[in-house]
DNA sequence: CAAGTGATTAGCT
DNA sequence: GCTAATCACTTGT
């Protein structure tokens, strides 16, 4: 299992690490293929002067979820001992639990589409506003991964600066990464 | 391609 | 204190 000295290093390097790993929540739980680090770049919700900054300017190891365009939450884990930092988890290909993750579903989906996109993915999961703030390993999980597996990198997604930043991560081929704008 | 959704935040008074 | 702008997205046309 994953613990918070693995997230003390800068969100770059962990961002590229996480990939191939398991995230678990209940019993649901999938390969992570997808992710994004944010630092101190403008980009950044450390930034923000507010609690959101706060938490991810002061510590890691911890999860970080907030509440996006009103209806969909967005899983982070913050990192770096030294600085601002978090890693946002943007998919997993679900390898268990996939009933409860249907049921969480307003509309039945194919299985590489439960968990594709940060706000799908923390629907998929169950993951929301309680957990802000949360140990990891508390009630997300963390599993290693068995193999280095691929790793490409590109924009962030969705951002309106910094974006010359290739601070996406992903597994190539991999059904359960979002489509690239 | 546009709209929906509500918490958070900065910038005023 | 109050208000308006913003937002690391998804879905349906």
């Amino acid at each position: 299992m994953l613990t918070a000295d693995f997230f003390a290093r800068d969100a770059v390097t962990v961002a590229q690490e996480l990939l191939g790993c398991t995230l678990w929540h209940g019993d649901a739980g999938g390969i992570i293929v997808e992710t994004e680090a944010y630092t101190d770049d403008p980009a950044s919700h450390a930034v923000l002067r507010g609690p959101r900054g706060q938490l991810m300017r002061e510590t890691y190891g911890r999860l970080y979820v907030y509440l996006i365009y009103g209806m969909y939450y967005c899983l982070n884990f913050t990192t770096d001992t030294r600085g601002p930092g978090a890693v946002l988890i943007r998919a997993i290909a679900p390898t268990h639990g996939i009933e409860s993750m249907q049921a969480r579903t307003p509309r039945p989906m194919p299985v590489h589409e439960l968990a594709r996109g940060p706000g799908r993915l923390c629907r998929a999961l169950g993951i929301g506003r309680e957990h802000n703030g949360e140990q990891i390993g508390r009630r997300v999980c963390l599993q290693p991964r068995a193999t280095v597996p691929p790793i490409a990198s590109s924009p962030r997604i969705g951002i309106t600066q910094g974006r010359d930043l290739l601070w996406r991560f992903f597994i190539p081929n991999e059904p359960s990464v979002s489509r690239f704008r």
